[in-house]
DNA sequence: AAAAGTCGCAACCGCCTCCAC
DNA sequence: CGTGGAGGCGGTTGCGACTTT
Protein backbone atom coordinates (compact mmCIF):
# COMPACT_ATOMS: atom_id res chain seq x y z
CA UNK A 1 0.00 0.00 0.00
CA UNK A 2 0.84 3.63 -0.33
CA UNK A 3 3.35 5.16 -2.77
CA UNK A 4 5.79 3.40 -5.44
CA UNK A 5 9.69 4.78 -4.18
CA UNK A 6 10.37 7.55 -6.35
CA UNK A 7 13.19 10.45 -6.44
CA UNK A 8 12.46 14.02 -5.73
CA UNK A 9 13.91 17.11 -7.11
CA UNK A 10 16.07 17.38 -4.93
CA UNK A 11 17.51 13.43 -5.11
CA UNK A 12 16.29 12.47 -2.05
CA UNK A 13 13.61 9.11 -2.08
CA UNK A 14 10.58 9.22 -2.11
CA UNK A 15 7.28 7.23 -1.80
CA UNK A 16 6.48 4.00 0.26
CA UNK A 17 9.69 3.02 2.56
CA UNK A 18 10.92 -0.72 2.28
CA UNK A 19 12.43 -3.07 5.11
CA UNK A 20 16.05 -2.21 4.65
CA UNK A 21 15.26 1.57 4.84
CA UNK A 22 13.17 0.80 8.16
CA UNK A 23 16.02 -1.09 9.69
CA UNK A 24 18.80 1.93 9.09
CA UNK A 25 15.95 4.46 10.61
CA UNK A 26 15.38 2.34 13.75
CA UNK A 27 19.01 1.24 14.64
CA UNK A 28 20.08 5.11 14.07
CA UNK A 29 17.09 6.10 16.56
CA UNK A 30 18.39 3.06 18.86
CA UNK A 31 22.09 4.63 19.13
CA UNK A 32 21.41 8.31 18.73
CA UNK A 33 17.72 8.92 19.78
CA UNK A 34 14.93 10.81 18.34
CA UNK A 35 17.41 14.09 18.57
CA UNK A 36 17.95 16.45 15.45
CA UNK A 37 15.85 14.92 12.51
CA UNK A 38 17.71 16.69 10.29
CA UNK A 39 20.89 15.00 11.01
CA UNK A 40 19.04 11.54 10.73
CA UNK A 41 19.25 10.63 7.13
CA UNK A 42 22.84 10.91 7.38
CA UNK A 43 23.60 9.55 10.72
CA UNK A 44 20.87 6.61 9.32
CA UNK A 45 22.49 6.53 5.70
CA UNK A 46 19.00 7.14 4.47
CA UNK A 47 18.43 9.06 1.26
CA UNK A 48 15.37 10.93 2.53
CA UNK A 49 14.75 14.06 4.12
CA UNK A 50 14.31 14.31 8.06
CA UNK A 51 10.90 14.93 7.72
CA UNK A 52 10.32 11.89 6.02
CA UNK A 53 12.39 9.95 8.61
CA UNK A 54 10.29 11.37 11.26
CA UNK A 55 6.75 10.91 10.15
CA UNK A 56 7.58 7.19 9.40
CA UNK A 57 9.07 6.83 13.47
CA UNK A 58 5.93 8.10 14.69
CA UNK A 59 3.56 6.92 12.48
CA UNK A 60 4.75 3.47 12.13
CA UNK A 61 8.67 2.19 13.54
CA UNK A 62 8.03 3.64 17.23
CA UNK A 63 7.51 0.96 19.64
CA UNK A 64 3.90 0.49 21.10
CA UNK A 65 2.13 1.47 18.66
CA UNK A 66 -0.90 -0.25 18.15
CA UNK A 67 -2.19 -1.38 14.48
CA UNK A 68 -5.68 -2.80 13.64
CA UNK A 69 -8.93 -2.02 14.46
CA UNK A 70 -10.05 0.36 16.61
CA UNK A 71 -11.71 -0.91 20.20
CA UNK A 72 -15.34 0.47 21.15
CA UNK A 73 -13.96 2.35 23.90
CA UNK A 74 -11.08 4.02 21.48
CA UNK A 75 -13.84 4.93 19.22
CA UNK A 76 -15.66 6.27 21.81
CA UNK A 77 -13.06 8.32 22.81
CA UNK A 78 -12.30 9.72 19.45
CA UNK A 79 -15.80 10.83 19.48
CA UNK A 80 -15.58 12.80 22.37
CA UNK A 81 -13.23 14.16 22.33
CA UNK A 82 -13.18 15.06 18.34
CA UNK A 83 -16.87 16.55 19.74
CA UNK A 84 -14.51 18.82 22.16
CA UNK A 85 -12.11 20.05 20.34
CA UNK A 86 -12.92 19.15 16.87
CA UNK A 87 -10.03 18.53 14.54
CA UNK A 88 -6.40 18.53 17.07
CA UNK A 89 -5.69 14.66 16.07
CA UNK A 90 -2.24 15.23 17.59
CA UNK A 91 -3.92 15.87 21.03
CA UNK A 92 -6.79 13.27 20.48
CA UNK A 93 -3.90 10.45 19.82
CA UNK A 94 -2.25 11.99 23.01
CA UNK A 95 -5.41 10.80 24.73
CA UNK A 96 -5.16 7.36 22.96
CA UNK A 97 -2.11 5.02 24.08
CA UNK A 98 -0.58 3.34 21.11
CA UNK A 99 -2.64 5.07 18.03
CA UNK A 100 -1.19 7.86 16.04
CA UNK A 101 -2.46 11.27 15.06
CA UNK A 102 -2.23 10.07 11.35
CA UNK A 103 -4.08 6.83 11.94
CA UNK A 104 -6.65 8.99 14.48
CA UNK A 105 -6.93 10.97 11.15
CA UNK A 106 -7.37 8.34 8.80
CA UNK A 107 -9.82 6.36 11.01
CA UNK A 108 -11.88 9.19 10.99
CA UNK A 109 -12.24 10.06 7.39
CA UNK A 110 -12.85 7.15 6.89
CA UNK A 111 -14.78 4.52 9.04
CA UNK A 112 -15.79 7.30 11.69
CA UNK A 113 -16.84 10.01 9.84
CA UNK A 114 -18.56 8.09 7.36
CA UNK A 115 -20.45 6.19 10.04
CA UNK A 116 -21.41 9.31 11.97
CA UNK A 117 -22.84 11.14 8.88
CA UNK A 118 -25.13 7.72 8.93
CA UNK A 119 -26.49 7.88 12.10
CA UNK A 120 -26.86 11.53 11.75
CA UNK A 121 -29.02 10.87 8.62
CA UNK A 122 -30.97 8.38 10.21
CA UNK A 123 -31.38 10.51 13.36
CA UNK A 124 -33.30 12.96 10.98
CA UNK A 125 -35.37 10.49 9.36
CA UNK A 126 -36.32 9.22 12.72
CA UNK A 127 -37.09 12.63 14.13
CA UNK A 128 -39.45 13.13 11.36
CA UNK A 129 -41.37 9.78 12.17
CA UNK A 130 -44.26 10.79 14.54
CA UNK A 131 -43.94 7.68 16.64
CA UNK A 132 -39.88 7.46 16.70
CA UNK A 133 -37.55 7.83 19.86
CA UNK A 134 -36.62 11.24 20.52
CA UNK A 135 -33.01 12.42 18.88
CA UNK A 136 -29.85 12.23 20.68
CA UNK A 137 -31.63 9.34 23.10
CA UNK A 138 -28.39 7.02 23.40
CA UNK A 139 -26.97 8.37 20.21
CA UNK A 140 -23.69 10.36 21.71
CA UNK A 141 -23.10 11.23 18.53
CA UNK A 142 -26.22 13.00 17.13
CA UNK A 143 -24.65 16.43 16.83
CA UNK A 144 -21.08 15.50 15.37
CA UNK A 145 -20.21 18.50 14.34
CA UNK A 146 -17.17 18.31 11.46
CA UNK A 147 -15.40 21.52 11.45
CA UNK A 148 -13.84 23.03 7.94
CA UNK A 149 -10.47 22.15 7.15
CA UNK A 150 -8.17 25.12 8.28
CA UNK A 151 -4.79 25.25 6.89
CA UNK A 152 -3.40 25.25 10.80
CA UNK A 153 -5.30 25.05 13.86
CA UNK A 154 -2.50 26.48 15.64
CA UNK A 155 -3.19 29.85 14.27
CA UNK A 156 -7.01 29.06 15.01
CA UNK A 157 -6.45 27.80 18.15
CA UNK A 158 -9.85 25.82 18.88
CA UNK A 159 -13.32 24.59 16.69
CA UNK A 160 -15.23 25.38 19.51
CA UNK A 161 -18.13 22.77 19.77
CA UNK A 162 -21.63 23.90 19.26
CA UNK A 163 -23.50 22.34 22.59
CA UNK A 164 -27.03 22.59 22.53
CA UNK A 165 -28.58 25.04 25.00
CA UNK A 166 -30.49 25.12 27.52
CA UNK A 167 -27.90 22.62 29.58
CA UNK A 168 -25.87 24.66 32.38
CA UNK A 169 -23.40 21.88 31.54
CA UNK A 170 -23.14 23.54 27.96
CA UNK A 171 -22.55 26.77 29.13
CA UNK A 172 -19.64 25.05 31.36
CA UNK A 173 -18.29 23.05 28.69
CA UNK A 174 -18.37 26.54 26.53
CA UNK A 175 -16.68 28.30 29.09
CA UNK A 176 -13.80 25.73 29.83
CA UNK A 177 -12.92 25.52 26.07
CA UNK A 178 -12.80 29.62 25.94
CA UNK A 179 -10.35 29.06 28.76
CA UNK A 180 -8.45 26.55 27.17
CA UNK A 181 -7.56 28.91 24.25
CA UNK A 182 -6.29 31.66 26.45
CA UNK A 183 -4.25 28.70 29.02
CA UNK A 184 -3.19 27.35 25.84
CA UNK A 185 -1.61 30.47 24.10
CA UNK A 186 -0.46 31.90 28.01
CA UNK A 187 0.99 28.29 29.98
CA UNK A 188 0.81 25.48 26.94
CA UNK A 189 0.05 22.05 26.82
CA UNK A 190 0.25 21.28 30.54
CA UNK A 191 -2.95 23.45 31.01
CA UNK A 192 -4.12 22.39 27.95
CA UNK A 193 -4.27 18.89 29.34
CA UNK A 194 -5.73 19.78 32.54
CA UNK A 195 -8.55 21.57 31.15
CA UNK A 196 -9.18 18.82 28.46
CA UNK A 197 -9.61 16.41 31.51
CA UNK A 198 -11.87 18.94 33.41
CA UNK A 199 -13.74 19.16 29.35
CA UNK A 200 -14.20 15.64 29.43
CA UNK A 201 -16.00 15.22 32.74
CA UNK A 202 -18.25 18.41 31.51
CA UNK A 203 -18.91 16.72 28.64
CA UNK A 204 -20.49 13.70 30.37
CA UNK A 205 -22.58 16.52 32.36
CA UNK A 206 -24.03 17.74 29.10
CA UNK A 207 -24.79 14.04 28.26
CA UNK A 208 -26.55 13.60 31.13
CA UNK A 209 -28.45 16.92 31.01
CA UNK A 210 -29.29 15.91 27.47
CA UNK A 211 -30.85 12.54 28.84
CA UNK A 212 -32.40 14.28 31.58
CA UNK A 213 -34.11 16.55 29.86
CA UNK A 214 -35.17 14.61 26.81
CA UNK A 215 -36.63 12.10 29.88
CA UNK A 216 -38.54 14.75 31.38
CA UNK A 217 -36.12 15.68 34.24
CA UNK A 218 -35.42 18.90 33.74
C1' DA B 1 -12.89 -13.50 -15.86
C1' DA B 2 -12.20 -8.83 -16.21
C1' DA B 3 -13.28 -4.03 -16.00
C1' DA B 4 -14.93 -0.37 -13.07
C1' DG B 5 -15.69 1.53 -8.77
C1' DT B 6 -14.66 2.09 -3.90
C1' DC B 7 -11.94 1.83 0.22
C1' DG B 8 -8.06 2.23 3.42
C1' DC B 9 -3.95 4.05 4.69
C1' DA B 10 1.02 5.42 4.19
C1' DA B 11 3.22 9.27 2.83
C1' DC B 12 3.57 13.95 1.00
C1' DC B 13 2.61 18.97 1.07
C1' DG B 14 2.26 23.37 2.80
C1' DC B 15 1.52 26.23 6.55
C1' DC B 16 2.33 27.52 11.31
C1' DT B 17 4.88 28.09 15.70
C1' DC B 18 8.95 28.04 18.25
C1' DC B 19 13.47 29.23 19.18
C1' DA B 20 18.23 30.34 18.49
C1' DC B 21 20.88 33.89 16.72
C1' DC C 1 13.18 43.26 17.23
C1' DG C 2 13.69 40.68 12.89
C1' DT C 3 15.01 36.53 10.46
C1' DG C 4 15.67 31.84 9.18
C1' DG C 5 15.68 27.00 10.08
C1' DA C 6 13.64 22.97 12.32
C1' DG C 7 9.94 20.59 13.98
C1' DG C 8 5.01 19.80 14.30
C1' DC C 9 0.45 19.62 12.56
C1' DG C 10 -3.71 18.95 9.67
C1' DG C 11 -5.26 18.35 4.93
C1' DT C 12 -4.71 15.89 0.85
C1' DT C 13 -3.04 12.58 -2.49
C1' DG C 14 -1.68 8.26 -4.70
C1' DC C 15 -2.01 3.64 -5.14
C1' DG C 16 -2.66 -1.28 -3.88
C1' DA C 17 -6.38 -4.14 -2.20
C1' DC C 18 -10.86 -5.31 -2.26
C1' DT C 19 -15.71 -5.38 -3.94
C1' DT C 20 -19.20 -4.96 -7.27
C1' DT C 21 -21.07 -5.29 -11.77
Amino acid sequence: MGRNASSSSNGLTKGAWNAHEDKLLISCIQVHGEGSWKSVPQKAGLNRCGKSCRLRWLNYLRPNIKHGNFSEEEEDLIIRLHKLIGNRWSLIAGRIPGRTDNEIKNYWNTTLGKKLRNQQRQTKVDAALPTSSPPYKNDRTAEMIRPKAVNSTKSHPRNLPNVPSPSAAAVAVEAAAQKMVIEERNNGAAIEDWFLDFDLDCLDGVMMFREMDIDGWI
